[in-house]
DNA sequence: TTCATATATCGGCTATTCTTGATACATGGA
DNA sequence: TCCATGTATCAAGAATAGCCGATATATGAA
């Protein structure tokens, strides 16, 4: 993950519908949705969710495989959590106080497995 | 934190001089860098960097104050941890699965006050 | 093959963003 | 007050992004 990928990763996610879509596709792990089913939930026309989709599976964030007539997207959730390390590295590095917090915030609603 | 400041953010990071420049911020806290400082770091005329900046103060990623005759920048590691949390909280609700991965590999790093 | 359905791509338009020279504003020193 | 320094703003051109009607492509059914 370099800068370069990083800043496409945050542009595609830098734009309202495409987040709502990239959200919308996290929170049908991981079954996916068929694009047209993304489009109708979006309340947008159906050639501009084809172009958002586009952008967040060129980014990496999302994938394709098509079942039958239609094309089920899925969120790339390895690929976000790389965005997220890679935004969270650098305040981490050497200086643990910062995200410390950020931790702690998250650990309640993701109870990883207790030592 | 709505999906429109979450945009604004997305969109402030999702520019490789302004990404670097937020990194470069990072790094220096809690001490924060000087506009020109900044300029001459990232190797860019002083008023595009004056432009990035303002981008980075709007979204609320970071914030400045004066000191004699220069500008003082420093990263709003507050709001950049609200901003993780943002994109990060889909993914956990109710599926800690997906999150606890993230936790795991951000915990080395950051170490967390142990139990 | 023909038709219907699901999705992708093209074309053109508008709007926004990025960049930078020129210039204005603010501060400190003499 | 006058000048030097540090930073912000203006203006304008180039590039990019977003939108959507029209159309192309791919699949499945008859």
């Amino acid at each position: 993950m370099d800068i370069n990928e990083a800043s496409s990763m945050l542009a595609a996610l830098a734009q309202s519908t495409r987040l709502q879509a990239f959200r919308l596709l996290v929170g049908h792990e991981p079954g996916g949705l068929p694009a047209g089913d993304i489009a109708r939930k979006l309340g947008i026309p159906q050639n501009t969710s084809s172009t958002h989709l586009a952008i967040l599976v060129n980014a990496g964030l999302a994938g394709s495989t098509r079942n039958g007539r239609s094309i089920t997207y899925r969120a790339n959730l390895d690929r976000f959590r790389e965005l997220n390390l890679y935004l969270l590295k650098d305040c981490c590095n050497g200086r643990a106080e910062i995200c410390a917090p950020l931790i702690a915030a998250l650990t309640p609603c993701c109870a990883a497995t207790p030592a």
